[in-house]
DNA sequence: CAAGTGCCTTTATC
DNA sequence: AGATAAAGGCACT
């Protein structure tokens, strides 16, 4: 794929043109996806069963170990952000982030890599994520080495429908084990077509998406967000909750206000509600402002 | 350093 | 339907 004849890895270079940026940086740090690690100039991460190193300097994307084409389809660099960027920039709140963030895509993840993630996801800090899938892969992937150093592919289905909850726990997943045991178990069963999920509406791979262990109305948003190109999609968490509360208030009852400023955890009515607001606020592209409006929340607020 | 708080929530139960 | 509790542990203050 990109290895040279020698053994040594090819490098591959992209010309970002002016309409088609891409900021690496917040791309991979808005917590979009879980297994990059910055080590001086290169981003190193594993996609799939793919390791890879990748940077950016000015205009110049460099890549190793992948095609031009892979990294295009993974970067979502076919997207048209411009357009994208133009639809969102409904008031001055998100067009503050678009501007800070500029060239922030959403990626296409793998949709079996992705909702794994999500599920290990639900109610950890990101850092913990990070830990917590790098022992899953260390324990269930494949083994790939990659400029002298080792990396692990992500688990398969069967790879993890075989593992013990036991087995599973130890890599810190807590009560999530059990989510992905028999999510992992379903999708050995039934073979979950994640490609047909992509063709259908939004609303029916969301609720086949929800028939699943361990997924609720956000996981399910993520992974269609993330890996389905459901772009409307609008994941509501923590964070989200305290951006909408804060500069969309007026947009909801000072009933409905108060009860989210004081309850805990938002249910699943209210949970549909604020992310109900989004898509119909922002548009078909809703997802893009949910990930600009998350990350700026998290780097200032 | 200990203790406390919060975490990109879901499920089970009432 | 709608509210409430429990879950397991890590990261950060």
């Amino acid at each position: 794929m990109g290895q040279g004849d020698h053994g040594r890895y090819v490098s591959v270079k992209i010309h970002l043109e002016p309409a088609c940026p891409l900021n690496l940086e917040a791309t991979l740090c808005c917590g979009q996806a879980f297994r990059w690690e910055k080590q001086g100039e290169w981003w190193f991460g594993v996609v799939g069963q793919v390791p890879l190193k990748i940077s950016k300097a000015g205009d110049e994307l460099r890549f190793e170990n992948a095609s031009t084409c892979f990294v295009r389809n993974y970067f979502s660099l076919d997207d048209n952000l411009p357009e994208i960027l133009r639809r969102i920039s409904k008031d001055s709140h998100v067009k503050g982030a678009v501007r800070e963030f500029a060239g922030l895509r959403i990626l296409r993840q793998d949709p079996w890599e992705c909702l794994v993630s999500y599920i290990c996801a639900t109610y950890k800090s990101i850092p913990a994520i990070k830990n917590m899938l790098l022992r899953l892969c260390t324990k269930f992937g494949d083994e790939v080495l990659f400029e002298g150093r080792s990396f692990h592919g992500f688990p398969t289905p069967k790879g993890l429908a075989q593992a013990t909850v036991g087995e599973l726990g130890e890599c810190g997943l807590g009560y999530r084990a059990i989510y992905v045991s028999e999510t992992a178990k379903t999708m050995l069963e039934t073979g979950l077509d994640f490609e047909s999920l992509r063709r259908m509406p939004y609303e029916e791979a969301r609720k086949t998406l929800l028939c699943l262990s361990g997924v609720g109305p956000k996981v399910a948003d993520c992974v269609l967000l993330f890996s389905l190109g459901k772009f409307e999609a609008f994941p509501v968490d923590v964070w989200m909750r305290r951006v909408i509360l804060r500069h969309y208030a007026k947009h909801f009852p000072r009933e409905f206000v108060s009860k989210m400023t004081c309850d805990k955890s938002l249910g699943n009515a209210g949970y549909e509600r604020l992310s109900l607001f989004g898509r119909n606020y922002f548009g078909k592209y809703a997802g893009y402002a949910q990930e600009h409006l998350y990350h700026y929340e998290r780097m200032h607020g």
